[in-house]
RNA sequence: GGGGCGGUGGCGAAAUGGCAGACGCAGCGGACUUAAAAUCCGCCGGGGUAACCCCCGUGUGGGUUCGACUCCCACCCGCCCUACCA
């Protein structure tokens, strides 16, 4: 073993202990069933080349609460992967020629170094490589059983496509609020193409059930909106040549205000209904609205466009003859891309009907409002507030009941039904892209797209690829992996040039890392029996409304496939804030902004960055680096590093001061137990500081004994070990304890001797302080008010009248109201 | 427009409805040093006072309460998400 200098030297400790570890297999995690397990996963990383301040901001805090159950007594999995499919790569291969797999294999391992830095209690047995052919097969796979559940199918759809780089892009490579290109800020359009989706919209309902799972408000919030259920009825209405046009409403009380008809301009009926006169203008609007970018068509306070078809529609629950107009304000992807529009109670049909002109006829008056008051002048959308009237039979009904009513009676006549819809759409996964896993498909003239037989997978991506400066898929030039034979007929057939959305490899990636070297299944069922489900789950918000979301429908599937019996992937998550640079502003290489880990690890060494990150703020805020910052915990690992190497000498022992000092380190240890679950990090290690300087006080007047300071220096030890593993490994081996102080069970505190003995009681006159008492602790509530009415300051205060009131608060406040 | 999160010393931040500012950084004064760094001791929200102490203070304005950073209502500011979803 090597001998340590006095003086310390972090970069000496770290790389000692984690070769050590590494050589011991002190992280290996393998199932035992004596034991409670904890599965703790945090995002894996895309291999962008760096390990960022960002990365460790994420994985540290989760290794620190990691480390903490598993001395706890839990046995606990924390692995690591690489998310390695991605456009990034491609870039980099298209700019600089360099192969996308060489740029990702070599940043792969370059970043395997920087995460050993950090002295994580990542089990790399179980590392996971996502563009690797063991992983991707299993990923083709997951495509195929999808097929089979008929969770998957392919049609016809439009998708965001850049003109300028003459390539579609995923979603995630959409950017900003102006909806342009990532790469080269063009603006995107639609473009329609044959894509594979998967149904998600299958779950909507059971994606917006969350009792099971404790996940933070905001994503629960985030998700139900995305999902966005809305309920009401759909309608049918005819034309008046007698084509139904449905239509879904969330206000059927408001059926008889539809003085007209939108539909959306891809509708189908527009070709056939459009009379004679308007088939120019139909036709030039429908070509305008498909160049239209997206944010053009989706900004909100645009004036709304759109030209009557020429056509009449019939309003069934008052026959009224109601002109149809098409307008791109209605979507063809949500409902049934028909809209009945009712000016006067919908803000968007009020619009369009006071540009145009269109009637306006008001079916729910608004309390207060009577005829003498004119037009209306805005819609009145209220919901609750109203009753109903030029309804027919409903007038008097009260809107709140207005939906239920007209409902059930629709159904009643057969003219539409109850109906819920939902703004999910269903998860488009094909991209037009090399770097990704290719979608199993053969697509054969006779027999149409045919699946990829298990024992042909994985289909192999070609090396041998060339990069066009377009950006379209090497792999649909590529003569031997385009050409295939039918697996149906054994006929020539061709491959799918696709690959999948790099969002379907990372939604079961917690999966894949309980046996990534199984060849014969995508997990090992023992492995999943023991550890499954993901017991915390840490990440970034920024997949509220993507992952978190694909995972969760992933787990889903894979419950009707029959492969795990469990609804949720992750049973907790936390998300952690961001770190930003010193100026508070995100950190960025144009801003000059950017801390780098691998310089402070080598300044102040790992133990110290990690210290530093856990404590500058609470976790889930994050906030602004700071240089000078960090120096806080820096001394606090200096003065431990000192205070374990003492030679400690008791002089003058008094029994307070040993009671004293016993005291604090179970206070400490109480605190920051509580503090370790709640993921209160930085309140943890405020309180690990508060010990340090109450054993520093203890050593400078040496007057506790050597026992009571030696449990002092080892409790800190151990507290500060989940949080600094290399510097409190290194000390714990030096006192003469046995290897690991990370096996070590967690440190118990003693109620009784945590218990404080006196306590300072707060006098307040009205809610003001006007005294403080030092009082024995344990003293009654009559006791506490006696004395505090005997105070000086209340007696003077008081001069002889009795208060009105006093309130007792145990063990800490007296008021005397007066 | 809708939704979410946040606003506390010079700075990062703490506070089950009960002493606001724990802990840390910076700063100031002192010790050590030829000197500096490091380290150690002390001070450290604002105002008043010789002092004991007093007054003010958690974005703004109201409210509930014996008591409000904390709960309720309205508003201002910042950040994030979302956006014609019928």
């Amino acid at each position: 073993m090597l001998i340590m200098s006095d003086v310390y030297n972090p970069q000496e400790v770290e790389a000692k202990w984690q070769t050590k570890w590494q050589e011991s297999g002190l992280y290996r995690q393998t199932v035992d069933k004596s034991k409670p397990k904890h599965y703790a996963l945090t995002m894996l990383p895309y291999p962008s080349g760096d390990l960022h301040i960002g990365h460790w901001y994420a994985m540290t805090p989760s290794d620190a609460r990691a480390r903490f159950m598993r001395m706890k007594g839990y046995n606990v999995l924390f692995p690591m992967g690489f998310d390695a499919f991605g456009l990034p790569a491609e870039n980099a291969a298209i700019k600089r020629n360099i192969h996308p797999k060489k740029w990702t294999f070599a940043n792969i391992e370059r970043m395997r170094g920087q995460l050993r830095s950090m002295g994580a209690m990542f089990d790399w047995e179980r590392e996971a490589v996502s563009a690797d052919p063991s992983y991707y097969k299993w990923t083709q796979w997951f495509f195929k059983k999808l097929l089979e559940y008929d969770l998957a199918y392919r049609k016809l759809s439009a998708v965001d496509f850049c003109p300028n780089c003459n390539t579609t892009l995923a979603r995630e490579q959409v950017w900003g609020d102006d909806r342009h290109c990532e790469r080269c800020g063009t603006p995107v359009i639609k473009k329609d193409l044959e894509q594979w989706f998967f149904k998600t919209t299958d779950y909507a309902e059971e994606l917006l059930d969350f009792s099971t799972i404790d996940w933070p408000e905001r994503v629960k919030v985030m998700q139900t909106n995305w999902i966005g259920r809305s309920t009401g009825a759909n309608v049918t209405f005819h034309t008046e040549q007698g084509d139904p046009i449905e239509i879904f409403t969330t206000r059927p009380d408001t059926l008889w205000g539809a003085t007209f008809m939108v539909l959306a301009p891809e509708h189908p009926l527009v070709d056939k209904i459009t009379a004679v006169a308007q088939a120019d203008a139909v036709l030039t609007y429908r070509e305008a609205a498909k160049r239209l970018t997206d944010i053009d068509r989706e900004t909100a306070d645009r004036e709304k466009t759109g030209v009557f078809t020429g056509a009449y529609a019939i309003n069934p629950v008052n026959n009224a003859r109601i002109p149809i107009w098409i307008a791109d304000y209605v979507l063809m992807t949500y409902g049934s891309g028909a809209i009945m529009a009712v000016p006067a109670h919908d803000e968007r049909d009020f619009a369009f009907a006071t540009k145009f002109g269109l009637e306006i006829v008001e079916v729910i008056r608004q309390p207060g409002r009577s005829d003498e008051d004119g037009p209306l002048t805005e819609a009145f959308v209220s919901k609750t507030e109203g009753t109903m009237i030029n309804s027919g039979a409903f007038d008097g009904t009260p809107a709140s009941e207005g939906v239920a009513t007209v409902t059930a009676w629709l159904e009643a006549q057969g003219m539409g039904e109850k109906a819920v819809n939902y703004r999910l759409r269903d998860w488009l996964i094909s991209r037009q892209r090399y770097w990704g896993a290719p979608i199993p498909i053969v697509y054969c003239p006779e027999h149409g797209a045919v699946p990829v037989p298990d024992d042909q997978l994985p289909i192999m991506l070609p090396d041998d690829v060339e990069f066009m400066p377009t950006g379209e898929s090497p792999l649909r030039f590529h003569e031997g992996f385009l050409h295939t034979t039918c697996p149906e007929c054994g006929k020539p057939a061709l491959r799918e040039t696709d690959t999948m959305d790099t969002f379907m490899c990372s939604s079961w990636y917690q999966y894949r890392y309980l046996s990534p070297h199984d060849d014969e299944h995508p997990f090992d069922p023992e492995e999943g029996a023991y550890w499954l489900p993901v017991d915390q789950y840490t990440g970034g918000i920024e997949h509220a409304t993507m992952h978190l979301i694909y995972t969760r429908f992933f787990t889903m599937a894979m419950r009707k496939m029959g492969l795990v019996d469990h609804s949720e992937p992750m049973l907790a998550l936390y998300n952690q804030g961001m770190v930003l640079g010193e100026d508070g502003e995100k950190m960025s290489k144009s801003r000059g902004n950017v801390v780098a880990p691998d310089t402070l690890v080598a300044q102040y060494g790992a133990d110290t960055v990690r210290t530093y990150l856990m404590f500058f703020a609470k976790w889930d805020q994050g906030g602004p680096w700071n240089y000078d910052g960090i120096k806080g915990p820096q001394r606090l690992v200096q003065d431990v590093w000192e205070m374990a190497q003492l030679a400690y000498m008791p002089k003058q022992v008094t029994d307070e001061a040993n009671r004293a000092l016993r005291r604090k380190t179970h206070q400490t240890i109480r605190k920051v137990t509580a503090d370790f679950e709640n993921f209160s990090f930085n309140t943890a290690i405020a309180a690990i500081m508060e010990l340090r300087n109450a054993m520093q006080a203890a050593r400078r007047s040496s007057d506790v004994a050597a026992d009571v300071w030696a449990e002092a220096v080892d409790s800190l030890l151990l507290l500060l070990a989940p949080v600094a593993p290399h510097v409190t490994e290194e000390l714990w081996a030096q006192r003469g304890h046995g290897y690991s102080v990370h096996q070590h069970s967690w440190p118990m505190w003693d109620e009784e001797v945590a218990k404080e003995e006196s306590i300072t009681l707060v006098v307040q006159i009205n809610g003001k302080v006007r005294d403080r008492i030092d009082v024995p602790a344990g003293m009654s509530d009559e006791e506490l008010k006696a004395l505090a009415l005997a105070s000086e300051r209340v007696v003077e205060w008081l001069n002889g009248r009795s208060p009105h009131k006093v309130i007792v608060v145990k063990g800490r406040l007296v008021n005397i109201v007066g």
